[in-house]
RNA sequence: GGCCUCGUAGCUCAACUGAAUAGAGCAUCUGACUACGGAUCAGAAGGUUACAGGUUUGAAUCCUGUCGGGGUCACCA
């Protein structure tokens, strides 16, 4: 049982005993007590002066008094206004610890049966990740392991968009110039090359509008004339109609950008049970949309494309086929859910999508819900904020577009250069230091987008992400190497790490005290699908060590039985830095 | 224009279901040190939580309005 638990029954029993009568739904409140003032826990007494009718302070004294009373874990109380302030004893916080080192992987729950999955990442065929994918695809992947901390099964899906007119845009420039150019030939990541041709195809395009605009052509018309959109057109309905050139080369070419893709998820540390490609469940969506025209939901205009009418539900009309028959976006998207609960029956369905999609998964839950899913309910949609660069930092192309494989690959080399300055690596072997570097640029990079509330657009900044100071990710991996160092020698030393019944110190029941929270922090991270809660708890854990280390000696310590316990209070920190960070994907080195 | 979202120290971010004097880091200033790993520590300064009302014993947090940033309102995905 959690110390809040604890107390909160024992005042609910306080309540009960002295006003004879239980107290009001959600009036125990308890709260960490700030520390300007004496005690661990606080409990409020405002709620409660309705059933005491005493002032919160005479409230606050008649509790307290109960509660040193007949709790045995109590061993001071003040009341300030009207918070009753609690001072658990050392006994307490001593057997806490005792506690949790007894337990294996203190924090992480144990299995609910609850099935989660998690869709992420979701990119298009025609070109390289970029920066925001990297904010979508490291918050899908956190996500996804916060929930197995708390004991979920989670299943992470991709769903990759591999068709479409914009596929046919690459295909038709590598066609035109290309001159038979292969990754392996160009010695380029083969989704670096496709969205090479993308652009070339983009250039050419604005090259004819432009010239269409000068014959005195208007935009609409210039935009739907120039040849090159045209040719991709025809190239889409060649390739929707099987035309056997057309589907090898989107093979081929698709082949080349998935391995790139693989490359970049290595490289981030990402990976997926599942990946879903729209190519082959686009044709599921529009058997669904069928059904709701059967059941009334949808209706069919003159034209032969099918609506939905949401107006009563404060949104839009909403087409689901074209006059066609061809299907788009949320089309597909019907079919996909509809496929994933056949395959994986959920307790909940995570979307991590950019918030410029918000609407478009209101519309998506509604419908399923209109269909007769009752698991549309379960959709949650992560929305996440853009990341900003400050101006002029970072390489760009085509003015906004910072790549993921660069921008993973400056990080990295930032990462070195700042070690190499600081000359503290001299006696590591060069491969670890490789492995070294590259834990702390990505770090780094993780850390800074994971810690910052998804729903908020956010300010990525490359230089202050890697200071080893501050609230940061190698700050953090550099307080466990330290800790782990001191471990590294204690052992050499043959010094045991074990409880004792030495009295912690003021520092440590704070210590202890921050790390009795963790279990309730991951789960309140993942009710809220936060990473960032994450983060932020392990940095103040992180500082707080580093303040009680620095003024506590551990292995000058000449009582053999207290060095033994910080010992152990040292392990447990390495400990929890360790899961946490795991949790946020974020390796931490035993030595740097 | 309708809807959604964000606005907190010079900058980047916190603040659990409303709770005590709104917290960190960076940058700035002042101090400590031949260091159990100084990639350190201590301290100072920095705020009318965009603004105006309202609800409440109590509001950065909830409600209404205004202003400002972003998004969206595609037969793109």
């Amino acid at each position: 049982m959690n110390v809040e638990q604890l107390l909160s029954n024992k005042l609910a029993d306080a309540i009960k005993e002295i006003y004879g009568q239980p107290a009001p739904q959600g009036a125990l409140q308890l709260q960490a007590t700030r520390k300007e003032f004496e005690g661990d826990l606080t409990a409020m007494m405002f709620p409660l002066v309705k059933i005491s009718r005493r002032s919160p302070e005479q409230t606050g004294e008649t509790v307290g008094a109960w509660l040193k009373e007949h709790c045995a874990e109590v061993a001071s109380v003040n009341v300030v206004k009207g918070f009753l302030n609690i001072k658990l004893s050392a006994e307490f916080w001593h057997a806490q610890l005792q506690h949790m080192a007894a337990t294996a992987a203190y924090g992480v729950c144990r299995a609910s049966g609850k099935t989660v999955m998690v869709e992420y990442s979701s990119p298009n065929t025609n070109k390289p990740l970029h920066l925001g994918h990297i904010r979508n695809n490291l918050l899908g992947y956190s996500v996804s392991r916060l929930l197995e901390a708390n004991g979920h099964k989670v299943i992470k899906v991709n769903l990759v968009n591999d068709r479409g007119i914009h596929i046919c845009k690459s295909m038709l420039a590598w066609q035109k110039w290309g001159q038979g150019e292969t990754p392996e030939s160009a010695g380029k990541k083969g989704d670096h090359l496709v969205g090479n041709y993308y652009v070339m195809f983009d250039k050419a395009y604005k090259e004819q509008q432009a010239a269409l605009k000068a014959q005195g052509k208007s935009d609409d018309e210039a935009a739907k004339q120039a040849p090159a959109i045209r040719q991709a057109q025809e190239m889409l309905r060649k390739w929707e109609q099987g035309d056997r050139d057309t589907v090898a080369l989107w093979r081929t070419m698709n082949s080349w950008v998935y391995a790139g893709f693989e490359a970049t998820y290595k490289r981030l540390g990402v990976a997926f049970e599942k990946i879903y490609y729209e190519s082959d469940t686009y044709l599921l969506g529009k058997k669904i949309v069928e059904e709701g025209l059967q059941k009334g939901v949808f209706t069919r205009h003159d034209d032969g494309s099918v609506w939905v009418d949401l107006t009563n539900d404060g949104l839009d009309q909403k087409l689901l086929l074209r006059a066609d028959g061809t299907s788009v976006y949320i089309t597909q998207d019907l079919g996909t859910a509809v496929q994933r609960y056949a395959e994986y029956p959920f307790e909940e369905l995570i979307y991590v999508v950019g918030n410029e999609q918000d609407y478009h998964f209101q519309v998506l839950k509604l419908l399923l819900k209109k269909l007769g899913y009752t698991w549309a309910d379960t959709i949650y949609h992560l929305s996440y904020g853009m990341v900003e660069l400050p101006a002029g930092k970072m390489k760009s192309r085509e003015g906004t577009v910072v790549d993921a494989d660069d921008l993973m690959e400056e990080m990295v080399e930032t990462a070195r250069k700042t070690s190499l300055e600081l000359g503290k690596l001299n006696d590591i072997p060069a491969d670890e230091q490789e492995r070294l570097f590259e834990m702390l640029g990505m770090g780094a990079l993780k850390y800074f987008i994971l810690k910052v509330d998804p729903a908020k657009t956010m300010l990525f900044n490359p230089k202050e992400s890697i200071d080893f100071n501050g609230n940061t990710g190698p700050f953090i991996q550099y307080t466990h190497a330290r800790i782990k160092s001191v471990l590294r020698k204690a052992a050499a030393q043959r010094l045991e790490a074990a409880i004792s019944h030495a009295a912690l110190s003021e520092r440590e029941v704070e210590l202890v005290k921050r790390m009795v929270n963790f279990p309730e922090t991951l789960q309140q991270a993942g009710r809220e699908h936060s990473p960032a809660l994450v983060a932020n708890y392990t940095y103040e854990l992180a500082k707080e060590f580093n303040q009680y280390y620095h003024e506590v000696p551990v292995l000058r310590e000449p009582d053999a039985s207290t060095k033994a316990q910080r010992l152990l209070l040292l392990q447990q920190v390495a400990g929890i830095i360790k899961t946490g960070m795991g949790i946020l994907g974020i390796d931490v080195p035993e030595r740097m």
